[in-house]
DNA sequence: CCGATACATTGATAGGTGTCAATGGGAAAG
DNA sequence: CTTTCCCATTGACACCTATCAATGTATCGG
């Protein structure tokens, strides 16, 4: 799989926003900027590693509590942080909500700063 | 202190904490988000942006003011939160300080979201 | 309808952060 | 030494954010 971009397919933002391809534009950097906002946090962090080490691959919100040792609203907070940034999505069951880790956004992500 | 090894405490990487890999301790999650911190800003983003662009691999703090569109102590302030990350790296040469890509650093924090 | 459960929202508060003007510190030029 | 230039630091201010208690909302079981 040859990344290479040619010489003449200088523009930037084609498909994803790179910051070491070629020089952002203020757009592209605040939309990565709050991308990055969202795992510059040590609780949130844990919140994509439980989700991720999850056989499941969905956990609901009250299976995040005792783990991360935050209240209940300090969790939800936290998901609604992470859901608008597209990393992780909810479904609600009858009384639970059942979270889910978004790879394809943190691929994003990490391609951004992919050499 | 003992540094037992419990079984929560197992690494599959033996290099580098990874968020998708195993369950984050506090320790390891903290480190990660004051990395992704300094990745949390559109000025620091563009300013590796402008550092990976350079031919020369470096750029001197003067160069930054006029393509970022801040106040010189601004510049310098994102600059100290870059270094304090580990991500760039600054030499004075006389009157000039030259600023350089740290992209070992980069390639950690990419590695820790990586699949 | 009533109570219990799961989750979200609000309000308040303490601490963190980006920004710039003003100032400080060090190096080269005169 | 004095001045000039480059960069870092300080102080002040506005804004953002993480946290929890209290409350609201929706769902399920009786």
């Amino acid at each position: 799989m040859s990344k290479a971009t040619s010489a003449t397919d200088i523009r930037p933002s084609e498909c994803c926003a790179s910051v070491l391809a070629a020089p952002l534009d203020t757009a592209d950097a605040a939309e990565l900027a709050s991308g990055f906002s969202a795992l510059a946090d040590p609780v949130r962090l844990r919140v994509l590693s439980i989700l991720a080490a999850s056989p499941q691959g969905e956990v609901c919100v009250c299976d995040f509590v005792e783990p991360l040792a935050k209240s209940q609203p300090t969790v939800s907070h936290h998901l609604k942080v992470l859901s608008e940034a597209g990393l992780v999505q909810g479904d609600r069951r009858g009384k639970w909500v059942w979270y889910s880790l978004n790879r394809d956004r943190l691929a994003e992500l990490r391609a951004a700063i992919d050499s």
